[in-house]
DNA sequence: ACGTCGAGTCAACACGCGATGACTGAAAAA
DNA sequence: TTTTTCAGTCATCGCGTGTTGACTCGACGT
């Protein structure tokens, strides 16, 4: 059995893990303090820091974007396939992902972390993409991903911040189908 | 004529300027430090304080987003004016608007500046599409213009950072020629 | 020539931050 | 029961920040 103690450990642990991820998606690294998580979290900074050692730490603990799964077949599956990981992130708010975006511009290792995530999903989509500007349309598919999450949950663009996954998956189909370069883009000449 | 001192004060308020929309737009609001900008205009913080009044103030001269120009027309013609504004700065490094958007995630008068610009092209473009979700596809239209920005010149996306305006526009064009609905996207239905 | 103005310099203030370490008291182990 | 362990508390340190105000001194107006 658990101990009262290791129980106690466990829940103030879990406070401030779920204090830690809404303050940093909310208001990102920088702007978020380890008094203000502790003070969310109904407990003290002291203990804050003697469990997760760092602000550091405590951020990568917490901010974190999941790996989708291995993306391949023709680029019309490619393209579905990313509009499916895209709905996926629309379904409902990935805190831990956010706590990740939100810091993406200021912070080098949501930086870094950002960056590695796109540049891995583009790297497989690439693949499989059989044309000599194939990292390109890749690197423009991970953006529009990117555009549509950030202007959904943290710029709240207007008509996208309440939108329901379906509708936006349906209108962005195109736009991957055409990266993907499954069929010509329509009126490409000009 | 110019006295020397009325000159001398202008090239170093200009040298301030220039040095703190290169911080801000590199490092963002929050890690941008008065004293980093005066090192690096190679003067004194005192005096970016007393020339600019505070940091507030100095990085809401440096951090704008020109407005385009007013869009309307076909669907089809307004996604081709949004393409053209986004290959307009894809062409070369916007220095003030990248101030802007380093920042538009952690520091609330970005953000607004940010949301500000957006709402109001996107609200153009709803207006000449004669569509119930025309405010969800303008809304879009703005999104996948800001992921390219921010993936070219802030996360720097492999492929996109170095390509041409030109080849992106014409990979984009289907993509917003889709958002605008000028003809039904293609294998819509299923 | 003389007094004024203003560009530039400098030291210091008040504040909030991440982090540290000593302390308390109750639960767990002996 | 006695001893040890550890969750939780608290005061405090060192540092970097934005901001202030006093000061210098060469250019300017008269």
């Amino acid at each position: 059995m658990t101990t009262q103690r290791a129980e106690q450990r466990r829940l103030t642990e879990h406070r401030i893990l779920t204090a830690a991820r809404k303050l940093f998606s909310a208001n990102g690294y920088d702007r978020t303090t380890i008094r203000a998580v502790a003070t969310e979290a109904e407990t003290d900074p002291g203990l804050v820091m003697r469990y997760f050692g760092s602000k550091e730490n405590l951020f990568s603990r917490v901010a974190r974007i999941d790996a989708d799964e291995p993306i391949a077949g023709t680029p019309d599956e490619v393209a579905d396939a990313v509009l499916v990981s895209l709905t996926d992130k629309l379904g409902d708010e990935p805190v831990a992902a956010l706590a990740m975006l939100r810091s993406m511009l200021t912070h080098p290792d949501a930086s870094r972390g950002v960056h590695n995530f796109m540049t891995e999903q583009q790297q497989q989509i690439a693949a499989t993409l059989p044309r000599p500007d194939a990292t390109l349309r890749a690197g423009l598919m991970m953006s529009v991903l990117l555009g549509t999450v950030v202007g959904r949950y943290l710029i709240k663009v207007e008509g996208l911040d309440d939108a329901i996954p379906e509708e936006i998956g349906d209108l962005l189909r195109p736009c991957f189908r055409a990266l993907a370069g499954g069929d010509a883009g329509s009126a490409a000449a000009e």
